[in-house]
This record gives structure tokens, sequence and C-alpha cells, in this order.
DNA sequence: TGCTATTACTTGCACTTTGCAAGTGAAACC
DNA sequence: GGTTTCACTTGCAAAGTGCAAGTAATAGCA
């Protein structure tokens, strides 16, 4: 009997807005994905970023990544057993998003300031 | 004894992502924002949305996005003790990044479609 | 005036997700 | 051989969410 699936993985309408928020509506997600931009790849670089998220949130933040296609893990070449996590294609098309979001807080949120650059 | 702010209304890092992630990241304000870009107003419009967000997470995020500038509630015209909900200049200036989540929905999820048009 | 319907919320409670600290196992360094 | 680093996992409390039901204030009608 196929159990009902959870929640956040329920689509809640065809809207696309919607459909998005579903994979990324939340308060760490697109944080990886704008980490992944400037080129951190580890799973410790990203543990280590100034927003400090828990290892357990980015650790399952990164199957579903993976799982949706939006991230890739490579074998590290340095270090056995150790994977290195890269956009793909489809998570690199997040780039307006993100620079939507940074360019809506540096107009509007005081006393931000831009730390990070895409890597290209 | 001042006691420690909620975890939602905590500034993380001043990088401007993070900043309007902790405004705006989680799966129901910008839904919210996209409707009242419909032109609805009113809270029972807003209820009747798809997505089928529940009455108390409503009122809270109303709430929210007052105290955030992003909304401001006028008196209604047609009934007493009834508001209007409208977004003001800031809020308004929210349609990039609506409208990046969007394209990269239809481009990216199966089976979106736009159903409400932005009203001038 | 009384009765019912609608609207805009609020309340209560179960359930899910998040945050923090600590733990684990495998390689790497010394 | 022992310590360190890394990449997670586990346990648990706290916060957030979803659903149903309740409430107070109009509004419409007889």
């Amino acid at each position: 009997m196929s159990p009902r699936p959870k929640r956040s993985a329920r689509k809640r309408s065809p809207c696309p807005v919607s459909c998005t928020l579903d994979l990324l509506g939340d308060r760490w997600t697109l944080l990886i994905v704008r980490d992944l931009f400037a080129g951190k790849a580890r799973f410790r670089d990203l543990v280590a970023s100034p927003e400090r998220i828990a290892s357990n949130i980015l650790a399952e933040r990164l199957v579903r990544l993976q799982a949706g296609g939006l991230v890739e893990a490579r074998a590290s070449a340095e270090r056995v057993g150790s994977d290195e996590y890269h956009l793909t294609p489809k998570g690199r098309s997040l780039l307006p998003v993100l620079a939507a979001l940074r360019d809506w807080g540096m107009l509007h949120v005081r006393g931000t300031q831009t730390l990070v650059r895409v890597k290209p």
C-alpha cells in the first residue's frame, strides 16, 4: 500500500511558481545553490558558510538536490570516499532566481553586501 | 531578560540572498505575493487559491508582510471591519523574483502552466 | 425581531521539519 | 599507534505546518 507522500514532496498546484517553491521554498536550499555557484564543492566548505547550516540539513538537502537533478556528486580526486558536489545545467539555470533575490536584498535590506561571486 | 528572538526572525548573515530568504524563504509567502500581484485583495480570495493555504498561516503571513512593509491593509470600502490587502512599492519590486521563479518552473517542471497574470 | 449565512479570523492539537549537540566510522597525518 | 579531519548520522527539543472547529461581527431575509 503506497504511503501518502510527505507534504514537502507533494505538488500543490500546477502553477510554476508554486512548483518551484515546492522544490526550493525553504530557508536553506537556495543558499546551498548559491555556494555551489561560488565554487564550493565539498561538504566541509558548505558547512562552513556564515549562515551555519546544520550538517544533517545540509546532507538531506544535497540528497534532495541530487534527486531533483540540480546537483551531481562526483567522487573526489583528492580523497577516497569523499564526494564533490557540482551544479548540473539544470541547477545552473537557477542563476536568474538567485540574482533576483540578491538584487532585491541589496535594494531593500539594510546592511547587506555581496561577498560571494559566481564562478564561471 | 530579553528573550532570544525566534529562529525565523534572526538574520543569519549579511548576504543579500540570505536576508531575502529570511523574509520570504518559506512555502507560502511568495504565493501570497503572487496572488496580490494577480489582483486578489481580500482574505477569502487568498484562502481560495488552489494551493489551499490554511487560514491561520495566511493570517500570520499577512501580519509578517505588513510588518516588513511589503503589504498594506486598507479598510474595505464594501464591507466594514474587513481589510483589503495591497502590495506596497517595496512589495511590487518583488516582481523580478516571482518572474524568475515562474520562468524556471515553466522550463524545468513538467505540467506547469501559468494561470494568473499580473495586474497593472 | 429573530434566524441563517458569510467573512475574517483564532484556537487547539497532531504531525512534520528544523536546530543543536554529540556520536560514529573511515581515511589521513604524524 | 594515536590523533585529526571529514562526512555524515542520531537523538531530542523547539518551531512551523495542516486540519478541523470555534467565534465574533456584519448582512440578508422573513
